[in-house]
This record gives structure tokens, sequence and C-alpha cells, in this order.
DNA sequence: CTTGACTCTATAGCCAGCTATAGGGTTTAG
DNA sequence: CTAAACCCTATAGCTGGCTATAGAGTCAAG
């Protein structure tokens, strides 16, 4: 009789988990489901839809908390798609810097295979561990850490 | 009369917090430290040396648990190099792997970027939520999860 | 002997995005 | 009416590398 859809049918058809759709409703990402007699949660179609914009989102690269305002914003009647781009602009910054420590990484990788045969095949030193990795100079910390 | 450090000491020569000191003891990075007679870590000067060794390891892209395995072999007598050598190699095709996603993702985001010139202005229909987004196909999940 | 800096263990929490489990209740086809 | 398949909440756990806290004990200078 009614077009409304149980959560395991609006998770297969977005390509997500149950626990993942009553994730997102905590977070805050998808409005409190209307529910039926029984407690359960009754989606109309369009939910699927939405749940496919996160998805992209996510792909996109942003995290659930600003998917959650650029919808929160479409919800408040403005237009996201300025924010958006602004979003996107500053992701394509992040991705551009990861790119960049990276790159550093893999010459640093790079350079101490080289020198692996060169190096000498001591017997070990007692103070030595491994000669290869202490040859290697400190990278900036990758983890993103204060220390 | 001894040259023993306590570990605010050895932590502070090495550059880490005497919490991660007594982590990487826990996770078997270090030996069980000597102790007073008031169960104080007493640490040779040597101690240093093989936490700086740990945080070099880590900045050349080893998790503490390979750099566990790396100090092992070291102390079963085997000369680690050769499987250092293994274990970076495997580490230079990852981060291969990882820069040719965030390209990927890059290029996306590029493209993204131009195309928001020249998309429609709309008034808002009620299921797109941002044409922005939804204009960008869907890139291989970089979570690297299993759905 | 006091005092302040240091250390000890054990436990909980953080980040993100979930997954897994326990212990129940609901829906619906046959 | 039964039984399988589904759903509910709440809670705990995972990944990695720590940090923070509580409550107690120890060390060393003066």
């Amino acid at each position: 009789m009614s077009a409304r859809l149980f959560i395991g049918k609006v998770a297969q058809a977005a390509g997500l988990s149950v626990q993942a759709v009553r994730y997102y409703e905590r977070l805050g990402l998808l409005p409190p489901a209307e529910r039926t007699a029984g407690d359960y949660r009754a989606y109309r179609p369009e939910a699927v839809e939405r749940l496919r914009f996160i998805r992209q989102a996510q792909a996109a690269g942003f995290r659930l908390e600003e998917i959650r305002e650029i919808l929160r914003m479409k919800f408040a009647g403005q237009s996201p798609c300025e924010c958006v781009r602004t979003m996107l602009q500053r992701k394509l910054e992040e991705v551009e810097e990861q790119m960049a420590v990276l790159g550093r990484f893999r010459k640093q990788l790079r350079r101490t295979l080289q020198r692996a045969h060169s190096l000498p095949r001591l017997p070990h030193r007692a103070s030595a561990i491994c000669p290869m990795i202490e040859s290697m100079p400190t990278v900036g910390n990758k983890g993103g850490k204060k220390r």
C-alpha cells in the first residue's frame, strides 16, 4: 500500500550497511525517519538519493561532518553550491599538500633503496641497529599529530 | 654514581613523551627496563639510540608493529637489513598506490571545479541536493574498507 | 625532614567511520 | 499460526598511536 522502504532496502539500494545508515541518522546526516507502529524506520524513496549523495560526497573526499554541513545549509534554504565550491577548493589544496608529502617520502625511499647496494654489509656493531634506516634523514611527521 | 637515566630523561633526549616510551615498552619495542628499588625504570644511555631509531623508522613510514619485527630480528641474531629492504620496497609500492589514488582524486576535483562555472545556477529542485557534487563520478573507496 | 619534581600502575579517552554483539520485538509469506 | 527474515536499542569494539587522568609512591636537593 505505502511506498515506504525499511532500512534494509534503502541501505541496499544505496550500497551501504544498515548500521551505517543508522549511524548517519545519529550524526544528523539524515533526518529522523518516520516510524511504523512497531518502531521500524519507514523511508520514502528519496532517502536513497540522499544516501547516494552522501556516498558521492564521501568519495569526493568530504568527511561526514562536512557533508552534514552541506546538507544543513541546503535545508536552511541557502544554496550550498557556493560554499561547496569553497570546500572543494580547500580539499584540492589538502590533496596537493598530501601528494607533496608523499612525493618527498617516495624520493626518500628510492634513495635509501639505491644506497642499500653500497652499504657495508657489516657484522653488527652493537650500537647500529640497521644502517639502512639509520641513514635516512627524518621526514616531516606524516601522522600529523602534535608531539 | 650509576649512569642510569629515568624515563623523563630518555624521553626528552629522544624527543618523545614519557607515555610514548612506556607505550613502546608495552608493545614490545623496548625490552622491559631495569628497575630501581622504588620501581622506577632505569635506562642505560643506549636506550636513547633505540628510541631514536624507532622515531626514524616511523618517519620512514613503518608502523610500530613493523618496527618491532625489525628489532626482534636483530635480537634473534639475524641481519634485519635484507628484510628491511623488502619492507622498504613494499612501502614504496604502497606509497605509489596512494599517490595514484590521490592523483585521480585531484583530477576529479579540478574537473568539478571547472565545470562549476558552467553549471546551471538553478533554483533548487527538491531532489537535487547539490549538482556540483552530484556531477562527480564515484572514485574508488579511499577508506580502503570492505563494504 | 620537608618539599617539589618526578615516577608508578591502571584505566579511559581521542580521532573517524564504522562493525559486531546481545537481547529483545515486528512483519509478512505460506 | 508459525517461522524466517527482518528490525529495534544499547553497548562495546576495531584501527593506530598515542594523551589524559586518578591516586599513590619515590627521589634528591637543601
